[in-house]
DNA sequence: TTGGTTAGTTACCGTTACTTACTATAAGAG
DNA sequence: CTCTTATAGTAAGTAACGGTAACTAACCAA
């Protein structure tokens, strides 16, 4: 390792503090939080000033003795992400800056399930025209397209997507076509991973399980803050644990997975109701046919337990974070799943098991796939710098 | 990150470049290894020289043209690993030099389990004298101990033994109690996870699901070589996977658990053959009971090929290394486990999944262990350098 | 002997962060 | 109003680190 990464490696330090500080920070303030001396902070942090990643503010009053500090945030508006979405019923665009602030939102809604690659690329062509021709003398990090599917390992190419019958698509390659896309740092992810990273700018270090509803089910594993991509980036991908070898078939070609089961494509499967019916009417529904709320939540809890309880032992978490059309129901299935693990899970033993309900967030994806686009910044600011 | 961080972070890289080479390896090698220029490798490499951690070796007549190296190797019986295995039926002492070369080892035979702290930690005192006592003058890394158990998060006490009866049981403290453990860096490691740290070591760098067995079932989680503790440092414990909810009692008092169906354990369990029968053994009595090896294999490998796949779609990984007493077993047991896998593992999709036999070792767990011991000198040089 | 090739060293340089000491600006005590 | 104390931030000099360029060392082949 070379002494300029070791700047890099400060620079990224610097700026995340900042970051994960949430209100204005000092720079003695970032020299105790980073380990770092008083004058070293002083330097970095005026690099990332004249770079534009981070601003400084109105000198407030002191609350305290002692001379006041002069706050520092990341900078609004000088850095752009944009986050794209891909769902059966809707694509969004995104536009936030450095800190996550929210500068664009637009949603086209539509029956994009079956639609074709081309079709769903100029409809987010065209919302990412709009979102960026009023800002095109702001530096644009990155595109990251939030997809509800299998990716390939470089992830360019979806390799399956039953919401939207796609399969090998080469998603990347096809936006990159478009002069919209043109010249920008593009990548595509995975739908419930992109919604866990918005779960991490919650909880930044946390380790948990997050488990994510969306038509089918997905989820992320959440290490220290870090999400597990595994060997082709596919890791979490709970919805495909076998609940009951040689059970029902699932829309994968496999049987007995989790969510042929415990998905709201399986509930409404089951139920006959209309594709766009919402989770509360579809639990309502399914109440009503088993004659009581109880025993929706044993059918859905009970298997969604064994995967959740045996998925923490194989990992030793001891927190599931429930998301997407979960998170409504948490309240009413945590009993059930709070037997279950209890019952399975090893972290038991040494304390109670945290079943959470995700941070609201409209479109967790979508933001996600802002935040992973400025990534890059964070992870090496002095190369952002170089290059602008 | 201060600058020190920068020397120690490259004097690990060199060190770990040497042990890993597995050949004598020229100072200019390195430099292409580590990505370092080769002045600053000469200097790297003086002060492990130095420090005696690496020694030079004769100049050997070169094979192509030019200059011959002068090769370099990790020192010999300059600083000593030690590992303590605690079993059911033996106690066992593993010294190696910095190079994973055994210096000693012996094995103390007898009935374990249901023994005492006081007793195992006195036959270990006596093993870890009869080892050191020639050796006084040379330094000791670290000892570590194995344990077929579950440990505390601060690895000093076990939570529980089966094999042993132990039940929170302040192993190191007891340890350190005694004169021969006086002074020593002591750690106690869960053997499943030191046996996967062995299977690294043939291994470096990959990812994989390491399955051990061991009268019950563990595990570890192999991550780019490197091994996932988790909150607790129990991660990767596949042994009490829940096969079947509500289904047989397992010795952890949990119901359904992988290691109540096909662990020796259970087996022996079922045939009423005594504690130490061999495994092929036990293999062979079972099928005489089954009437067919293959009824074996399959009653063994279903439930374990549905926890494998589970635990390999969460972590995405492709590869499961058999260990222990699965071992010897691997080659018919791989048919089953296969069929399983191509059947349930997201992994199928785009290769074949590996089923790999661990690499021989008689003691994979104590070599684990003696490894691990010396950890911190790979991990940090110039701290071991600066108190020697 | 000479040129080619690879290994390793030397001397010097630029970068990085640290140390020490300083200035700046406030609150509170007397 | 002044002095003390506390906190924020800066300036100048230093030490440590790795890189660069050019060198020497040791061998082979012709």
């Amino acid at each position: 390792m070379q002494s300029s990464h070791l700047r890099e490696h400060n620079l990224s330090t610097v700026l995340r503090a900042v970051a994960g500080a949430g209100a204005p920070v000092s720079r003695a303030a970032l020299a105790k939080l980073t380990g770092l001396t008083k004058p070293t902070v002083s330097k970095l942090v005026q690099e990332l000033l004249e770079a534009g990643l981070l601003v400084e503010g109105q000198q407030a009053a002191a609350r305290v003795s002692g001379r006041p500090m002069i706050p520092l945030t990341v900078a609004r508006g000088t850095v752009l992400g944009v986050g794209l979405e891909v769902a059966a019923d809707h694509l969004a665009c995104l536009v936030t800056d450095l800190g996550g602030r929210v500068l664009h939102e637009e949603s086209r809604f539509g029956a994009f399930a079956g639609a074709s690659v081309d079709e769903v690329a100029s409809v987010l062509a065209g919302l990412l025209d709009a979102a960026l021709s009023p800002r095109r003398d702001v530096p644009v990090a990155g595109i990251c397209v939030s997809v509800p599917g299998r990716l390939s390992t470089d992830r360019a190419t979806v390799l399956s997507a039953p919401n939207l019958a796609w399969q090998d698509v080469p998603l990347v390659a096809r936006l990159q076509e478009l002069p919209a896309f043109r010249g920008a740092a593009l990548t595509a992810g995975n739908d419930s991973m992109l919604a866990a990273r918005t779960e991490v700018l919650r909880r930044p270090g946390a380790s948990f399980l997050f488990l994510h509803g969306e038509t089918g089910i997905g989820g992320a594993v959440v290490l220290e803050g870090r999400i597990l991509r595994g060997e082709h980036g596919w890791a979490g991908e709970l919805g495909h644990v076998t609940i009951t070898p040689g059970g029902e078939l699932c829309r994968c070609g496999r049987r007995g997975c989790l969510e042929a089961y415990a998905s709201y494509h399986a509930l409404r499967g089951r139920t006959g109701l209309p594709e766009d019916v919402r989770i509360e009417d579809l639990v309502a529904a399914t109440a009503e046919r088993l004659q009581s709320r109880e025993a929706v939540m044993e059918m859905i809890g009970r298997p969604l337990g064994v995967v959740l309880a045996n998925s923490m032992n194989v990992l030793d978490l001891s927190t599931v974070v429930l998301s997407g059309y979960f998170a409504p129901i948490a309240a009413e299935l945590e009993p059930v799943l709070r037997e279950v693990l209890e019952a399975h899970a090893l972290t038991a033993e040494v304390g109670p098991v945290g079943i959470q309900r995700s941070a609201a967030d409209a479109h967790p994806a979508l933001t996600g796939a802002a935040a992973t686009a400025l990534e890059p910044i964070y992870a090496s600011p002095a190369r952002w710098i170089d290059r602008h």
